[in-house]
Order: C-alpha cells, then structure tokens, then sequence
DNA sequence: ATTCAACGCTTTTTT
DNA sequence: AGCGTTGAAT
C-alpha cells in the first residue's frame, strides 16, 4: 500500500494523523480537504477500524462514491462497507430499519416538493386558509424551516408569536397529520424523524452509536441544526467525529445551515483539535488575491488567506455585454479562447446566479453548435408524466400513500377524480386499512358508478401484482414496464398521437431503461432503492465530467467542483447580488457565493455582465455588480482596468468546428450538438442533445418549441447540410 | 368529470 | 412570455 502520507503538507498530515476524538479541519477553497479526508479513512482502516463502522456525510450522493471509490484504490475493495452518503440517505438508511420505531410503516413513500405542496394545499383548505392569499411555498417554507431547526408542531407553537404565525402553525399540525397517514415523509423528516429518534430512544440510540465508530462531516459550515443534532448524536459518546469546512463558503443559510455550527465547533467539543488548510493546491495567485480581496469584507469571518506557490497566472477578464444574447457570444468567444489553449470542453464551466438565465446561454451555444451539459433545472424525475408512473410505484409499495395513489388513479382519466377518492378514503376509514388495500372491496364502496368501481378494482390488482413481482425478484425493467402498459398509460398517450404525447411517451420508456439500470447496479436494492434514489438524486449527482460538453450551472451546484476555465455571469445588481438579498447578512452570503465562485476557476476566470436582460414580460436595464468592483484593479485584464466598457470577444462562424470530433471520445452518431434536422413531421429542428452512445438524440423543433427525444435510426429525420 | 379559457404569478439558490 | 391554477361551461 503506498504510504497514506506521501505528498501532504504538514497540516494535512496532522489531520489524517489526529488520533480520537473531536477534530476541527478548516479547509479552504482547493486547499486539498477530500485528500485529506479519503487519506484519514484509508488510515482509520488501515489501524483497524471495521469500514463498516465509518459513516462519512458528504454534501451530493456522487461525492460519497467518489470518496468510496478513492479509498478503494488504497485499501482495498473492504473500502465498499463504508457509510459514504448525504445525510438524507444516511438517514433513509437507518430509517428503513427504524421507522416503525417512530410509527412510520418500514416502506415509508418520501414526499418531494410537489407532494408536499399539494398536501400543504389539501391541508390549507380544510384549515379555511385561502392558498389564494396565503401562498402554499410560504407555509412549506416556514413549516421546512421548523423541521430544520427540530420544531415539531407543538414546539412551533410555543414559538408562534405573530398572527400568520398561527396559521402555519395549524396547517403544520394538519400536514404533519396527513404524512402520518400517508405513511409519508417529507425531505426536512428524513432528518428530524431520525434525529429524534437517535435522542428520544435510547435502545435506538444505542444500536447506531455501538455501530459507528467514526462520523466525518465535510461542507460541515451549511449544516443546520438537526443535522448537528444528527452528528452530536451519532458520534456520542466517543466523539471521534471530524468536521470539514469552511466558513467563507456557507451558502446554505436559506435553507436553515448555521455558519455557527463551524464557528463554534471548538465550543461544542471543547477537546477538538483544530487544524487549517490555508496552502491552495487549485488556482492561480490572481485568482486568490481577487477572491480574497472579496471575502474579507465579510464581518464575522474567522481570518485566514490562502496561498499557492503556483506563481501570479493570467490576469481575471470583465466583459460588458449589451443584453443577455451578447452575453451568451461572450461566454463562446471565451470558450472558444479556452479551447484554443488546449482546454477540452469539459474543462470550461459556466455559471449564473439563477437558473433562468441559462435559457439565452443555451440558445447561443447551441446556435455555435459548442457542446453543454446544463447541470440542475427542470430534472427528468419532475416531469409529469414521470412522476405519474412513478406515483404507481410508490403507491404499489405504501399502500397507506394517498397521495400517490389519488395521482395514480387520474393518469390516465378513467373517470375517477377526487370525488371518488374520497369515498374510497372514507370507506378504508370506516374499515381501518390503508387506502391501497380498500381498492379490492370496491365493489362494497355506496355512491361509485359501476365503471368507477371496475376501474378501482383494476389498478388495485396492478398495484397488487407490482408488489407482488417486485417482491419475487422480477427483474425491475419488467415490472415498470407492465404498470405502463397496464396502467393504460402507454395506450393513451399512443392514442393521442400528438407530437407532445409523442414526447411524453418517449420520456415514461426512458424511465423503464432507467429502471433497469439500476436493476443492473451492484447495489440495487428492489422497488423501494430505485423509489429512493429517484427522490434522492441531487442535480449536482449528475455531473459527469467525461461528457465532452461545456458544463453549465448555478454557483450553488457549483460548490466541490474545479474547472481550468470558469466564466461567471450575469454579474448585476439585483441578480447578483440577487435583489432578494437585501439585508446585510444575506448580501454576505450572496459575497461568500460569489467567492466560491471565483475559487473554482484554476486558471481562466471571466466575469461577464449585461446592461439589459428580459425579464417576465419586458425588458430591464441593468447595473454592473457591485461585486466587481470589489476585484482589485491590479488582478484584472489591462483594457478593463481603465473601467472602460469593452467590447465582447467576435464569435467566428466556423465556430462550429470547435466541437472537434474525436478530440472529445465523444460517440460519433449520425447527429451531433447543434445539427440543423428536418424531420417529417415535427419540421426543422436543432439537435440539443446526444444521449447514450448515440441512438437517442434530443430535439427542440421550431414549430413547437418542444423538445423530443428521438431514436437516431428509427426517426424519420435528416441532416440538414451546413 | 372533463375541457377550455381567463387570470395571475413567476425568478433565488436545493436536499 | 409562459406556465399553472382556477373557474365556468358542457
């Protein structure tokens, strides 16, 4: 085994070193902390400690199997027992097994956000709360902040002070009521139903704590209050816990992380050892100077500056644009500038504050025929009629989960709307089983026409036998596939023909591909694994670096990544900092998002911003940033420093070749990103995407506007030469 | 129960 | 501008 020390600095070394108990790392941008943190569990195993008894929290689901995959290659494939996970996972992990401890049913169904909504909706109504007047996101924001903060309803109330105070808190008790009854739990439960546990009972308590021996949190600064709860708790009584992170880049503050938790580490755990990483092993010496001349008009931030011994690099270039179409040329005459210096595509990232504003980029790039991948958005598992097969899924396995079961049962229309559901609910009531289980004993249920009764009883058999097969070992592919096609919703979007239910229709076969790959997977585990890494996928989980394509994404998504080239954009007042941002605490962290932004960039960092930008309906006119201002002069390019506007970079109309077939091992199908195509019925259209090794292509048409996915050799469709 | 049209709201960031 | 929700009509 090669020696688990060899290239670390001093500070490092003391880190993977530190023996047990408490340990502070302070790890700056780049300053090597998954090195640090791989290496320290490659050790702990290496002195003995079972992989199993590891639990290392990692902020996305793909950090965790990079982690595995790293120690792996040190210590061996035992590295595959290690807890590598989000803390969502790692608690869905220990609930599966102690959610009935908690009076949850063990195939609990977990509610994203529009579950949630809908519930909070159903649940406003019944409290007399107009969803008109109050907007249903607002209560689903004060009820995820409670939940983050460990506030069940009854201590939420203790809290409520003001008028809307109580009504949150009446939808509260109701929505809680109602995941109860769906045998549901939502994102923020997850953790507090979890931590609850761990610090309510003590039998639960002492099973997970013997269990592990190690609990190490990186991105520990945007951990929020019952995720520390979950720590303290877990890692007790030993307290051979490590924290990682670093307070200059709390992001996460609007979704309940407290920088406090980083700052006051030492405070928690008096005996912890505190260690910093101020060397930077990513960007330039221009680079860091900017970026720290930036960070450090923070208050409150504990003082430190890194430094690289990489020598100055090149100077940060600023490009005003006229709008947001200029911009997006900008954007393409750096990359194609990146290219020409030897960067591949997928060393050159975009970012923006707000995911909106990728529609122009994308529509530039695609026009340049330059290949992206946009990371976060619209995901695949949050369309429609995605999450309508799903919703069979979810209702076959919890036959407690209304909600699912009710959105089942109106896709497709079979005549059976709300109104029946409620007598269905009504009579599952009066005999106490779970809704699923009332759909066999239709035909008892007063006041349903007979059509209706048929047609309850039908999908409660498909719901029956989805359970039944998934249970006996079908194979997973199988069994999605049988509820589209039983579930009538293949017929009846083949039956509408149109180009939208075409596309639709293409979306629900990707997603039986989708179920057999992960039946494929070593570490499938059934309907309820696919269910939950469905739920649990992150945006930034969908990375992949090999695509060959210019990656585009919010800074937030950006958080962990590295790229040669970083362009920023949109840098305006009132989108960044975002005109939401307006107090001071809140305009510091926008400044700390700025920052992790400059620091991802290792070599190349451009900052663009437009003087005009569409917005709803109109058009606004647009400030530079306040934060440019805030980049020293002596660390910008030359013709930006006199704060003179300049002019962006001309894109050549050959700019197509800079997608450089075979430089990338990208798939060479018939299509590639930016093909112009007729096809015969949809029209012209312009390849955005190609999928898999080449058989699937995506589409946005011109006459519609929709996009499709398309089998390359099947689809009436042809090249258009350019 | 389903379909269609008018209305109003959106855009901060996400597990 | 576009989308989703709501309300009225069939």
């Amino acid at each position: 085994m090669p020696d688990l020390l060899d290239g670390l600095n001093p500070p490092q070394r003391e880190a993977v070193l530190h023996g047990p108990g408490p340990l502070l790392v302070l790890a700056g941008a780049g300053s090597g902390k998954t090195r640090v943190l791989t290496r320290r569990v490659a050790r702990l195993i290496d002195q003995g400690v079972p992989p199993h008894a590891i639990l290392a929290i990692t902020f996305t689901n793909k950090a965790a199997a990079e982690m595995r995959d790293r120690i792996a290659a040190m210590v061996g494939p035992a590295a595959r027992d290690i807890w590598a996970s989000t803390f969502h996972s790692a608690c869905v992990r220990i609930l599966r097994r102690e959610a009935p401890e908690a009076g949850y049913p063990r195939d609990f169904s977990i509610f994203d956000a529009d579950d949630q909504l809908r519930l909070i909706r159903r649940c406003m109504v019944e409290e007399d709360v107009d969803p008109k007047r109050v907007a249903p996101r607002a209560i689903q924001a004060r009820i995820s902040d409670a939940k983050s903060r460990l506030l069940d309803a009854d201590a939420f109330e203790q809290a409520a002070g003001s008028f809307s105070d109580e009504v949150a808190v009446r939808v509260y008790r109701r929505y809680s009521d109602g995941l109860r009854a769906n045998g549901a739990m939502d994102f923020d439960d997850l953790l507090m139903v979890t931590a609850q546990l761990l610090e309510g009972d003590s039998a639960v308590a002492a099973r997970w704590q013997s269990r592990f021996a190690h609990v190490l949190v990186d991105e520990y600064q945007d951990t929020n209050p019952v995720q520390f709860r979950l720590v303290r708790a877990l890692a007790a009584p030993q307290d051979n816990v490590m924290a990682v992170g670093d307070d200059d880049q709390g992001i996460y503050s609007w979704r309940g992380a407290d920088v406090r938790n980083i700052l006051e580490f030492t405070r928690d755990y008096p005996d912890a050892r505190a260690i910093a990483l101020e060397q930077n092993y990513r960007s330039t010496g221009t680079i860091l100077r900017a970026a720290h001349a930036v960070v450090s008009r923070n208050a409150g931030r504990l003082p430190k500056e890194l430094w690289t011994d990489r020598g100055e690099g090149e100077p940060i270039s600023v490009i005003a644009c006229r709008d947001e179409y200029e911009e997006g040329r900008a954007v393409a005459g750096q990359i194609e500038r990146a290219l020409s210096r030897g960067d591949s595509l997928s060393d050159i990232a975009v970012f923006y504050r707000t995911n909106a504003q990728s529609r122009a980029l994308e529509d530039t790039l695609i026009r340049l025929g330059i290949g992206y991948a946009v990371v976060g958005g619209p995901r695949f598992y949050e369309r429609a009629e995605v999450r309508d097969l799903l919703a069979y899924l979810r209702a076959a396995l919890n036959p407690a989960d209304r909600v699912s079961l009710e959105r089942a049962l109106g896709a497709p229309r079979r005549g059976v709307g709300p109104g029946a559901v409620t007598k269905l609910a009504a009579h599952a009531a009066a005999r106490d089983i779970p809704i699923g289980h009332a759909l066999a004993e239709a035909q008892m249920i007063p006041g349903l026409q007979a059509a209706q009764r048929a047609a309850l009883a039908e999908v409660g058999e498909l719901l029956a036998d989805v359970r039944l097969r998934s249970e006996g070992g079908m194979p997973l592919e199988r069994v999605v596939d049988e509820v589209l096609a039983r579930s009538g919703l293949r017929e009846s979007y083949e039956r509408e023909g149109t180009f939208e239910a075409r596309g639709r229709l293409e979306n629900l076969e990707e997603m039986v591909r989708a179920a057999g790959e992960y039946g494929a997977t070593a570490e499938a585990a059934g309907l309820a694994g696919f269910l939950e890494g469905v739920a649990l996928q992150a945006d930034a989980d969908l990375v992949d670096e090999a695509s060959g394509a210019v990656t585009l994404m919010t800074i937030h998504n950006a958080k962990g990544l590295e790229f040669e080239t970083v362009i920023m954009t949109g840098l305006e007042e009132g989108l960044f900092p975002h005109s939401r941002s307006d107090s001071p605490d809140a305009l510091e962290e926008e400044r700390r998002l700025f920052y992790v932004g400059l620091t991802r960039a290792k070599r190349t960092l451009t900052l663009t911003h437009a003087g005009s930008r569409a917005t709803y309906g109109g058009r606004d006119h647009r400030l530079p940033s306040r934060f440019l201002g805030e980049i020293p002069m002596d660390t910008l390019a030359p013709s930006q420093a006199g704060g003179r506007v300049s002019r962006p970079v001309s894109v050549s109309s050959r700019a197509a070749a800079i997608v450089r077939p075979g430089q990338e091992r990208r798939p060479r199908p018939g299509y590639a990103m930016g093909d112009e195509v007729v096809h015969a019925t949809f029209g012209e259209g312009i390849v955005i995407g190609v999928e898999g090794t080449g058989e699937l292509v995506r589409v946005r048409f011109a006459s519609d506007g929709a996009e499709r996915r398309l089998m390359a050799g099947a689809a009436p469709m042809t090249k258009v030469g350019h």
